[in-house]
DNA sequence: CCTATCGGTAAGTGATAACTTACCGATGTG
DNA sequence: CACATCGGTAAGTTATCACTTACCGATAGG
């Protein structure tokens, strides 16, 4: 129970380009906001807006280092979105099935 | 090649709650416009926009019937969107290895 | 044919969200 | 105990995007 909704704000984290980078530049290791911020064509409060986005969506997680905040990614938010997406996938072979008996025999690789 | 950027294409058009919405409805089998459209709580027209930005990423294929269209799920924007967040997804465990060797050496669910 | 249904497109509107600069508190350093 | 670095927050601006209504072409049926 109370599993749910997380997915959701992960896609809604993910659907923008700028915090794709982010992630994706996590992926590599732990970094600091400054760090990230110079990497990317946006300011570092910029940054630090769609660092609150992808805590809150519970993909990424954050430490202090000194004056430093140290990001890096976070199974959790990740995991949702793979679960939900496997929901997706499944019912989209299971549309492919019943096209496959009412349709044509044939099998191919798309659609 | 160019078998790339479906996969920010279909980040996108999966960010929006409504075209989620549309696209786990067509994962319970192909509909016409009209029908997606009475059970959402937006216009026709609204509906056709959003069917037009998921077939942009692949994510829906359709066909004629008559007068109607029909609308269904397509395999490849999802492949490409379930190759991608494997990445992610191997980046964020490789992270774990990494920490696990600096940091202490217990093994934990979260983080 | 005339008429109805269905769906895509055009055009316009309003909300929102991504960005900026300015500021401030916290931590670490000479 | 100044002083600098780092990052979060506030406030304001702008562009984008989701939505609406109006219209139009295409197919089907009497």
């Amino acid at each position: 129970m109370a599993a749910r909704a997380y997915a959701d704000d992960a896609f809604e984290a993910l659907g923008d380009p700028t915090r794709r980078q982010i992630f994706r530049l996590l992926g590599r290791g732990e970094r600091s906001v400054g760090e990230i911020a110079v990497q990317l064509p946006v300011s570092r409060p910029a940054v630090s807006q769609h660092l609150r986005i992808l805590k809150e969506a519970e993909l990424v997680s954050d430490r202090p280092d000194g004056v430093r905040r140290l990001y890096s990614v976070r199974r959790t938010g990740l995991e949702a979105l793979r679960t939900d997406l496997e929901h997706m996938w499944d019912s989209a072979l299971a549309e492919y099935a019943m096209a496959a008996e009412t349709g044509a025999g044939d099998e191919r690789s798309d659609r």
